[in-house]
Order: structure tokens, then C-alpha cells, then sequence
DNA sequence: CAAATTTGCGCAAACGATTGTAAGTACGCC
DNA sequence: GGCGTACTTACAATCGTTTGCGCAAATTTG
């Protein structure tokens, strides 16, 4: 393996100086036509690759870029991943990934780790667990952060987003006009901003038709399956039990069709589903919600991207701001 | 941003050489204990972090792992990277993650972009179009190359793979004790070894309980769902269908099935499925497969993460090998 | 033909940290 | 008091590349 084939190598083995070596790879135009041509002849004969490492240092650079987001494994972020990727490979850019596992602390040892590893601007889809913001405002002395869908809204930080709150608002508007009355809510955790706004634009959509709110049919789930089950049995003891529920996700609304299945219940039926991811498989199940929204998370990704890339390449003009991706809502 | 502090600002701040800074941060028993503490409390108020980029230059290392894989969203191989992740982390590495899409152009690109930008070792599950393996070869005198599931066999290489061909078998004389007789084959495309495997297995197990081979029922695939189609219309044309079939991957299983429904066949009853990956959606389906084979993706990164990082950090006695994972049965 | 300009190339510093070697001081011992 | 031994710190080279500057030689100009 490496033989470390350098510049030095090159330029002793035709009698010149590194910096004629530097140059004639260069095309630098104050050497000689003969030595650029017999440099890079040689330098083409050996395999001649600059060491990159020598060359992050001079530029203090390292033309990677990290990600932290929650879990890998879900499809939502792996689309987002692959729509960063393909944005940064166009601009020279690799990508270093971390997951959160939702946990504040794997957050916080995942940024400073890639610090750490001399990335030039991080990306971050935050963990529903972090409470405290504190090492983003420290990260971001050293470089520059952009957040992705699960934002941390500020002037500081750029940020790439769905607006959630009118995704909600199509979505109950949607089903009120199908006729509905009785719609609940299962919602995400009080800690991601995204919970709030989804909650407002329900709430919206039914005092928009006049409808009554009923607190009992608004449900906050921590992302655990004994919580998801929980609630979704909860709703259905009601004295008045839902005709639609409204999950946040499509895991979500699988694992309480499976509660509603179990109690005999038949979906589509007897009770109806949508959600607020558009997952792939779902298309595959037998009685699929019946509506989802699509909120295009590799769009999402790709426009963080080029934030960040702004943020790093030019760094003077560049001012942290935010960008609306608009969902868009899809009837099944 | 970046005040770039170094060790200089530090040493010329207290009067003392560069090179005490350094080994007073490295409590290095030659500098004297007053000098030692003055270094460290300046450094901890200034918030000192050592500069990665030169170090990894100095070092010669950048503590990143390239990672080529087909595609992020397929939950396997996120799975895969899950476990990749897990364990570098553990050893203080990163992961730098590109996907070739199963296309040998960008497969290519993948690997010689992680070369310049320098990474330790380079893991590869190969795309399914990459016929020519030259570019590992040329690789691999540069960095460590190690394969995981989707291996290239050859001394040269580690490779971490699943024993396919003892899953088929398994799988198969599962069907047949289960009094099946009549089992297809949708199998990958030829350019996996995978297939090859899958292939033997099945062809054994039937040899093994003295069962026909029928030819017409064993069908290789290239991943287009027009393919998968038009390959299970195939099976089901024939004078004698398929009782049960062999499905080398979930979502292929599922385009089948929508195939079979369509043609007004009875999932699990009329027909039945197996399939060669367990993914967890799966368990939410109506009439999901009725046995998988569990490869354990992640067990399956982590390891073959554990052999790169033993063939980058104890290069003398490392000897490139092969980690075979059991597969596991799984009837539903 | 001397002066001015261009052309071609090497020297050396720089990026930030590490580390072998040297050099200085203070101490104890005979 | 001189010398060996600790002890403490500074100097300088090094990693590979880039780049400003300077110095020759070649060419053009008046």
C-alpha cells in the first residue's frame, strides 16, 4: 500500500524544485512549456495524487460536510440524506453522518465529534429529547450550522422547513369537506417545534368550519410504541370515539391500526387513517390511510445543502435564513 | 466565526515556546507543573481545541471511513450503516457515506472521491452493475478496502457477508417439510454473487429431498419493477404455478403480491410468499410473507467496520479474511 | 550595444501541531 | 569549588503543498 508518492519525489527525480512541480501541475503560466510538460508526464506515469490531507490544511478546509439527524433507518431521513448527498457530490463536497438516536446527549458528543473532525458546516434534523440549544450556539462559533425539518428557529441558523402548520390545515379542511366531524390528533412530542404548528393549523382548520375542539381528541405521543398504543386506545374509549385520525407519521398510524384491528375494528371502515409522511410501503398495504402529505424530504435536504454550502463559501454575503418547502397533500 | 486559536497565540500570550504548549496540554512529565497548569488554564478559558486539519495532516490519517453502498434509502443497508456508525464511533471514527445508485459509473466516482478527500478505509457493498472490479484494485493500494453483503470474493479483500446458500437451503426445506413441492425462485440479478448463492441453495435443498428442478421457475431479476412483472406473470402462466414463492427481497415480494391480488389470487392461500429480507414493515401487513430469512445487516457493517478498522490501525499483521454471518429462519 | 523587459525557475515561508535534540539553570555530592 | 545529574524549556525539523519574491538568462527595445 502508498508508497507516498510526493511532489519532492517528482521534482528530485527530474532535477527541479517542488514549487516548478507545484506550478507545472497547475498550468501555471510562469513555467516553461517543456518542464509542465515533462512534470506532468511523470506526475501521469507515477499516479501522481496530491495528498489531500496536506492540501485541507493549507486551505483550512476539508470539503466535508457533517449531518446529524435521529435514526438512519428512517425512510423520511435516509431521502433526506440522499437529496444532501446528491447536492453536495455536485460541489465537491462529501458528507460525514451521525445519528441522534433522539438523545441529547449522542447529539451533543455528534456535533463536537465532528468539530472535532474539521468539517466545514454541519446540518442538523434535531433529536425530539434536546431541550437544551446551548452547543448549537457553541458549534456555531467554529462553523457554520443549517437545520433541517426538525428546526431550530433563529436568527442564527439557517433553516429548511415544511410548513407544517398549513399541511395540517389542508389535511382537516380535506377531510371536514369528505364530510367528517370527529377528527383527532396524534400528535409528536411537545419538544419538536413541528408538534405545535401541526397542532395550530388543526386547530385552525376547525374553528375555520366552525367546528368544536375537543381537547380529549388531541393526543401527544413520545415516540414509543406503549405510548402510540396508549393513546390510540384512549381515543378509542371515548364516549364519542373518532370517525379520522390524524397521526403525524405513518409508523404511528400502522401501529395503532393494529389497536383498532385487534378491537375489532375495520379500517377504512369503521375508522380512518392520515398521515403526515408518505412513506413508500404504505401504498402496498391492503387498506392504506387515505390520505398522507407529502413533505418532499429530499428537497428538504438539497436546499439545506446549498444553504450551508452558501454559508461556507461565502461566508461574507451569506445571511442565516429560512426557506418554506410547501407540502403538498395526496388523497389515496 | 473562527478566531483561529492556536497553540502560538497561546505560547506567545504566556511567554513560553510553542513546543511547551504542546506537551504542557499532553501533561508531558518534562514540562514542569506551574508551566503545565499555567497552559492548561489559559487554554481552557481561551477554549483551545487542537486544530484536526493538522493534526490528521501530521498523522497522516483523517479518522473518516468512506462508505459505498447502493442505495441509503433501502432500510437494509441503512440498517447496515446503523451498525457501521455504532462502531466507529466506539473507536473514534467517522463515517463519510456515498451511494452508487447499483451504478458502476458512480461506484467509480464514489471511491476515488473518498480517496481525495482522504479517508482511512474505504467499505463497499457493490452496485449490482459493476461487472469490471479494477477500480477496487487500484483502490486498494491506496487504502483499505473492505466488502460487506455484497462482496467481492478475492484474497486481496475482507469481505463480511451472510451464508446465502445455506439461508436457501433452509428456506427451502422449510417449504418442502411444510408439504410444498412446487417453489419458484424470483431471484437478483446475475451480476451478484448473491444470486449465484441463492441459486445453489435452492437447487441443493430440492436435490436434497429428490425433488424435480424445474427450470421455468427459477427467474433472475434486475431490480425495475416492470421486470419483477413481467417475471411473475411468467411464473403464473405456466401450466403448473407456483405454489409458493421464493422472493429474494421484501419490496419484490410486495410488487408480486400486487401482481397475484390482481390476477384475483388469494394471498397466503391460493399463493404464498417467502422472502430473503426482513424488513420491519413487513409485520404490518394483512397477509405478510410467511417466513424470512433475518441476515442481521447490522451485525453484518459492524463487523466488516471492526476488520477495516484492524486492517488500517494494525496494517503489519492484518491479513484480509472473510466474516461469514448465519442467517436466521424466520416463520411468521 | 546598453538598458529595459520578459521568461523561467528556485528559495523560503507559511499553514498548526509534534518531537528529537540541545541548552540552560539548579541542585547535590565528593 | 568543580562536576555530574535532574529538571525545565527552547530550537528546529518535519509532514506536503502553495505562493510571494527574487534572481538569473533570454529577449526585446531604443
Amino acid at each position: 500500500m502508498h508508497a507516498s508518492l510526493t511532489m519532492k519525489k517528482i521534482a528530485k527525480e527530474l532535477g527541479v524544485s517542488v514549487s516548478t512541480v507545484s506550478r507545472a501541475l497547475q498550468n501555471h503560466p510562469r513555467i516553461g512549456a517543456q518542464t509542465t510538460e515533462k512534470v506532468q508526464k511523470l506526475a501521469r506515469e507515477l499516479h501522481y495524487e496530491p495528498n489531500s490531507r496536506a492540501i485541507n490544511f493549507k486551505n483550512k478546509k476539508s470539503y466535508n460536510i457533517g449531518v446529524v439527524l435521529p435514526y438512519l433507518t428512517e425512510q423520511y431521513f435516509s431521502i433526506a440524506l440522499s437529496g444532501i448527498e446528491e447536492t453536495l457530490a455536485g460541489k465537491g463536497y462529501n458528507m460525514v453522518v451521525m445519528q441522534s438516536r433522539n438523545d441529547y446527549e449522542r447529539e451533543l458528543a455528534a456535533i463536537s465529534s465532528l468539530i472535532r473532525h474539521g468539517v466545514d458546516g454541519i446540518l442538523v434534523s434535531m433529536a425530539s429529547e434536546t431541550y437544551n440549544k446551548s452547543h448549537f450556539n457553541d458549534a456555531t462559533h467554529k462553523v457554520p450550522i443549517v437545520f433541517f425539518d426538525r428546526v431550530l428557529k433563529h436568527p442564527k441558523y439557517g433553516a429548511v422547513y415544511g410548513d407544517i402548520t398549513k399541511a395540517a390545515f389542508d389535511m382537516v379542511q380535506f377531510l371536514i369537506t369528505k364530510g367528517h366531524q370527529n377528527i383527532a390528533l396524534l400528535n409528536g412530542p411537545n419538544s419538536l417545534q413541528a408538534t405545535t404548528e401541526r397542532e395550530k393549523g388543526y386547530i385552525d382548520a376547525l374553528r375555520y368550519h366552525s367546528l368544536a375542539i375537543n381537547q380529549q381528541y388531541i393526543k401527544n405521543l413520545n415516540l414509543t410504541k406503549e405510548d402510540t398504543i396508549l393513546k390510540i386506545n384512549e381515543l378509542l374509549n371515548l364516549a364519542t370515539p373518532p370517525e379520522v385520525i390524524l397521526a403525524f407519521h405513518d409508523y404511528i398510524a400502522l401501529d395503532a391500526m393494529e389497536v383498532c384491528k385487534q378491537r375489532g375494528l375495520k379500517i377504512n371502515q369503521d375508522i380512518s387513517f392520515v398521515t403526515f409522511s408518505n412513506l413508500s410501503f404504505c401504498s402496498y398495504l391492503d387498506n392504506p390511510p387515505i390520505a398522507t402529505v407529502e413533505q418532499f424530504p429530499g428537497e428538504l435536504g438539497s436546499q439545506a445543502a446549498r444553504l450551508l454550502l452558501e454559508a461556507i463559501e461565502q461566508p461574507e454575503t451569506y445571511v442565516p435564513r429560512e426557506i418554506v418547502i410547501e407540502p403538498k397533500l395526496i388523497v389515496r
